[in-house]
DNA sequence: CCTTGAACCTGCGGGC
DNA sequence: TGCCCGCAGGTTCAAG
């Protein structure tokens, strides 16, 4: 599921469904899923509560009130549910959490590129996964002219450079297609080359990733309840997945290429 | 340092 | 119906 703005759509979520909760049991139906789980996992879980959940980059931080903090990541595929306890359990059902209300917190995922892991509080901006990653693209710090001096130290295709975490977070391989179509950059361009466009850039990237935070919020519920997939398909992209269909500008043909082993799509007409 | 490509894993849809 | 291929929202690692 998971660029910032459906990691952010499952976050609110969670929030809403489990701010207080505590966790009355753990259960791994496996030992591993990208990552083992660490040592005494369940265990340092258990009998938690959950204060909040935050969200950097892609990854969902629950604060518990034993000064330790769940990390999560979803991967390409997985999702949590929270419902009542299922009879049986679907086969990708990985982690569940007993909360002492009855209910069930679910984690499933199918290929397992996700995975769960624990810091102290104290040490979370240390952790491993969080040190190196860019400024959030949200925020203040993400500005032109951050921007304009990371790009004139790149040499690589503007597209694979912005989707890279330690430039800035949470733009996947959706929103940078989308993004560049907003701005007018053709995605092979050499990063350095887009520097003077920083301004546009920065805008497009928060438009795209506001938009879909937007219109993700909508369906969220039924995202969290159910354990669907409402949310990130339903909403409309502009050149992402349209390949041959025309611009919905100029009504050239979409163009779809690989780049770095991900595929691409801009407007060969609009974007330069 | 930066960039690229392979690897991780499962499921799905298309072509034959 | 079934098999094979390519493809899928992300990240890490090794190597150039």
């Amino acid at each position: 599921m998971p660029e910032l703005p459906e990691v952010e759509t499952v976050r609110t979520g969670l929030e809403d469904a489990l701010k207080g909760a505590t966790i009355k049991k753990v259960e791994l139906k496996r030992a591993n899923l990208r990552f083992e789980f660490p040592e005494h996992f369940a265990k340092k879980l258990t009998g938690a509560t959950i204060e909040s959940i935050g969200r950097r980059a892609k990854y969902l931080l629950f604060h518990l009130d034993n000064c330790m903090v769940l990390i999560g990541h979803l991967g390409m595929t997985g999702r949590f549910s929270v419902e009542k306890p299922p009879k049986t359990y679907g086969k990708h059902d990985h982690v569940v959490f007993t909360l002492t209300d009855g209910r069930a917190v679910i984690y499933n995922d199918a290929r397992r590129f996700g995975f769960m892991t624990l810091s102290s509080e104290k040490e979370l901006s240390e952790n491993v996964f969080l040190a190196d990653l860019g400024p959030e693209p949200l925020e203040k710090e993400f500005s032109a002219k951050y921007l304009e001096i990371q790009l004139l130290r790149r040499s690589g295709p503007i597209k694979t450079v912005i989707m890279g975490q330690g430039l800035v977070v949470g733009v996947g391989n959706i929103y940078a297609s989308e993004a560049l179509f907003l701005a007018k950059i053709d995605p092979r361009k050499p990063a350095k080359k887009v520097a003077d466009n920083s301004a546009e850039l920065v805008k497009a990237i928060r438009a795209v990733l506001k938009d879909a935070i937007k219109s993700g919020g909508s369906s969220l519920r039924d995202f969290v309840q159910v354990s669907g997939e409402s949310g990130y398909f339903q909403h409309h992209f502009n050149v992402y997945g349209r390949a041959g269909k025309p611009c919905i500008t100029c009504h050239t043909p979409i163009k779809n290429l690989r780049m770095a082993g991900r595929s691409t799509f801009y407007c060969p007409h609009c974007q330069k």
